[in-house]
Parts: structure tokens; C-alpha cells; sequence
DNA sequence: GTCTATATCTCGATAGAC
DNA sequence: GTCTATCGAGATATAGAC
């Protein structure tokens, strides 16, 4: 669908999702929400009603489904009566992700890293409403990831998907800055299949590893 | 020193430290930081000159010094003639980092957390000034995990020290955030300690795993 | 150096015509 | 549903007395 046949809300919701992820929420203005949606400033109010709102919206619409698409993985998955390992977990997580980053129209990446940014902001939309909503999702990863890494205490489990999440995140978000760390032209953090080959044995090395601190 | 004796351009910092680890730059006004360091709202500008000059202020107290103590650590490390292994490389950046938490004032708990949360939010401040003054840092870290990562190729260690770093930086600033991912409770994402003893053994599996991917 | 007072601006949100 | 016009709040920054 073309940019210019697209209704007043979703070209809201495409301009603030592009501008969120670059900016950040609070320096993002309506303004400049609705000036590169070539739409009325009042619009937005009419349309969502504030501008957490319009926040809120913009995290629900892309979310609900990448939620639905995990679980629904996860189901595939359990049920296949194939070998699980924590690999194939993993996966169930970062195909519905990689997917949605080489979305066609790019909407969909610029979600993925709004939702890597959101998440490191510690966004109260995210701390306050969210978590409630995807508790179906944690409790089933939980399960999932105790399974497959069976010698884990809870408190180390905790914490290695605690990282491990955060690093995919972070990853995800593609943030050029970490390349000050490394020679800055070699690392295209953005390109989402080359983040993901080089995150999955990270990843995998660090859930898997056997040393544990005393 | 008792806060009360501290002179006012050392309240304001002290305070903007705080303010912007908990809320973001964009959502600290500068009326927010004069009150609470109780001090007059014309005295950032005076002090200052902006509020973005503040901000690199709030930096450069801490980030120089820290900088400084990483190199220090590393050329300790190089001159020993003891075995450099990985850890031993990564406990030169680690172990400043540990110090600044762990400062009886709390202000360096701060700054870790506020350069952390400044990293993965890609503040124009960081991107545009900061690394140009750093590259020392960079390009003797870059040296010295080639050094006890010899067989990696250069785009593949790029990767993993982008990724390592990005995870270390996550860690440190603590978002309660993450914990929707892991039962609630059991994670305190803000302890140094734990998050140190949680994070090298996690670091250290990724950044020597054996994998490569084709 | 520290204060009051204020200039100037931009923000989110809304009233009301069409 | 879409527009213009504007409100009131809050922002950064500064002028000028002390």
C-alpha cells in the first residue's frame, strides 16, 4: 500500500514509530509526529487521545501479533516430539524478531529496535502496563528455557535470561555508538541477519555455560 | 564530604547525575535538578552555560578518570609478564567500573548507570564529541582482546567485543525492566556484585565460544 | 556568585467552525 | 474527520539588582 493511500492513523503510527526510534519518546513532539505524517496536528488527539496514548498504540500494534507468533512457535516446537534444545528455543524468539525486522515496507523494523529502545529507556508504558499483558509469553519462555537447561538453579536461570534477553535486545536495537568500541567500519549493526549470525553463539555460549560463580 | 558543604556547581552535578539516570535527559528539566540540589535555577546557566553543556559536564568529572584507570589497569596487566588471559582482560574494564558502583557517596553508582543508559539511548553527546577523545581507550582495548583472542578474524572479534560490551553496559545499568522476562523477585538487576559475578562467567562463554558461524 | 523577574519559545491538548 | 486558532503549562535561557 502506498505511503499516500494509507488512512490518518496508520500514517501517524508509521511517522511516530520512525521518529520514536530515533529520537526517543519524550523528545519526539507531536509536531514533528504529524508534519512527516503530512497530517493535521489535532489529528492525533482525535484519533488516540493523548499523546501516551498514541505511544501505547504505536507498542500494541505490531506487538500483539509478535507475541502471538512466539507462543505459536513454542507450540510447534513442544509438539514436534523432535530433540529441544536451547537453540531451537532460541529461535522460536528470534525468527518472529528477524521477521519482523525485513518487514517489506520497513515498519516493522523500525519496531524491533523501538521495542529494544523502549526497553532499555525503561519507559513507564512498558514498566506499568505491558508486562501484565505478556505474562503468558515470560511464563511459557520460563518453562521453556528451564527445560533445556536443566542443571540451572532458578536464581542462575533468572539471571542468565535476564542477560541474555538484554543482549538480544540491545543487539537488536543496532545502536552505531557501541562501535566506538571496535574499528567503526566493520560492524553494520543494522543489518538484522548479520546481527543475528553473530548473536546466536553469543548468546548460546553464554545460556550453556557451565561455570557458575560461587 | 557532607552534601550540605558541597559548592553549588558539585550540588548541581551530584543532582543532574541522579535526575537523568532516572528519568532520561530529554525529561530532566533543569528546574527538576535546581530544586533538588537546592540551588537557584540560574545557577546551571551561570555554572554551565546550557543545560547540553551540563550534561557533557556530568560526563567528563567521572568519564575522564575512568578512562584513565582502564589504561593504568591494562598497562599493569601487559607489564606483569604473568599470562594475560581473557578474564584478566576484561577485569581491567570491569573492575573501575565495580569501584565507581561501589562509591560510599553513591554518586559513582550513578555515573555507571548514567553512562550506561547514555550508551544504549545513542545521545548526541556521546555520539558526536565523546569518542574522538577516547580513542586511547578504544584502541588499546581493540589490541589487547586480539591479543588473547587470537583466532578470531578482525569483523568476527569486532562483533563479539560489540556485543560484549553492549551486554556488559545493559548490565550495569540495571533496568528493573528486564525482570518482566525472569520470575520477579529474584533478580536484583542493581547490586554490582551480583551483577558482576552474574555477567563475567555469561561475557567470557560468549567471547571465546568456539563457533563461528559460515 | 546568587537571586528575582521575565523574555521567548515549544509543548500537549482542545474549542469550535466547516 | 479535518482544519484553524489558541489556551495554559512548562521549558531554556537571560537581564539586571544585589
Amino acid at each position: 500500500m502506498d505511503s499516500a493511500t494509507k488512512d490518518t492513523a496508520t500514517r501517524i503510527l508509521d511517522a511516530a514509530e520512525r521518529l520514536f526510534v530515533e529520537h526517543g519518546f519524550e523528545a519526539t513532539s507531536l509536531r514533528t509526529i504529524t508534519q512527516q505524517a503530512e497530517v493535521n496536528l489535532a489529528a492525533v488527539n482525535y484519533h488516540f487521545g493523548s499523546k501516551d496514548a498514541l505511544f501505547q498504540a504505536v507498542l500494541v500494534r505490531r506487538l500483539a501479533p509478535l507475541n502471538q507468533q512466539c507462543v505459536a512457535e513454542l507450540d510447534v516446537l513442544e509438539k514436534s516430539g523432535a530433540p529441544i534444545t536451547v537453540e531451537g528455543v532460541l529461535m522460536t524468539f528470534i525468527r518472529p524478531c528477524l521477521a519482523l525486522s525485513k518487514d517489506p515496507n520497513r515498519g516493522g523494523a523500525m519496531f524491533v529496535r523501538l521495542l529494544s529502545r523502549t526497553f532499555v529507556e525503561n519507559h513507564r508504558l512498558i514498566r506499568d502496563t505491558l508486562p501484565q499483558q505478556y505474562s503468558e509469553f515470560v511464563n511459557r519462555y520460563s518453562k521453556a528455557f528451564s527445560r533445556v537447561l536443566p542443571g540451572l538453579k532458578l536464581e542462575e536461570l533468572a539471571w542468565r535470561l535476564h542477560l541474555a534477553f538484554g543482549l538480544m535486545f540491545n543487539a537488536f536495537a543496532g545502536n552505531d555508538v557501541l562501535k566506538i568500541f571496535v574499528k567503526s567500519d566493520i560492524v553494520s549493526a543494522r543489518d538484522p541477519d548479520t546481527v543475528v549470525r553473530h548473536m546466536i553463539p553469543f548468546v548460546i555460549a553464554g545460556l550453556t555455560n557451565p561455570a557458575t560463580q560461587s
